[in-house]
DNA sequence: CACTTACGTAAGTCTATGCTTACGCTTCGT
DNA sequence: ACGAAGCGTAAGCATAGACTTACGTAAGTG
């Protein structure tokens, strides 16, 4: 039952802070205070880019008396992961296989082709 | 001597569109016209999309006659794939290191933490 | 019960961006 | 030389999105 797709979580990962963002929760659980304290933006800035991350299932928010921490999710990070995996996969893939039929085309008779 | 960032790459390919298209572009060389002709969209929304994708060195463009044939370069996308990979690393290693301190800590004193 | 701390959210602004139509430039066929 | 084919680019538009300030809320503190 998987709602959310590993696009949204691409789109997630594409805002260089939001990756910044995920670094920082991928090492140690943080409150958005303290999140915040670490860039030059304001804190709702912060607030709006964890909202995103949460959204997208890469980070999990638990509360801690007035505080909020925040740590990535490992599952998602690996879903996403795998996502891409696939997509590189049958690019790559196939890249190469049209390559060496190229290659083949090429060898086989000695002039050049695609002239047109 | 690399002055595209993987981080360029990464945001052409944050847009579902042009995640399609270069997957097109990997199973086949294609001109601009015969991508267009795929898609619900006008050719000139193609045209900038292959822009993105130039720029960002995912796609290699040439010439042939009237027509400009595009395809995916192998060598950017396996940077982009390489420069996703440090980060999962990275993430999930220090998430997996987390969860291990954390497990120890809670067998080691039998009292649950952080209530604060 | 105030007051403070630590937040999220709403509303408004400015920029980025994905799209369209209009146009201009090459290159090929005749 | 001329029209057509195949593109890229410019300009304009509408929407998304990354910010800001202002405000509201829940949980500790005295």
């Amino acid at each position: 039952m998987l709602t959310l797709r590993p696009v949204d979580a691409l789109a997630a990962i594409a805002e260089p802070r939001r990756r910044e963002i995920l670094r920082m929760v991928s090492l140690a659980e943080l409150s958005a205070g303290e999140i915040a304290r670490r860039f030059d933006v304001t804190r709702p800035a912060i607030s709006q880019h964890l909202r995103v991350l949460k959204e997208a299932n890469l980070v999990s928010e638990r509360k801690s008396g007035t505080k909020r921490l925040y740590r990535a999710r490992p599952e998602t990070i690996a879903e996403l992961r795998a996502y891409l995996e696939d997509f590189w996969d049958a690019s790559l893939r196939t890249l190469k296989a049209a390559a060496e039929q190229e290659e083949q085309r090429r060898s086989r008779h000695g002039r050049r082709h695609e002239s047109h």
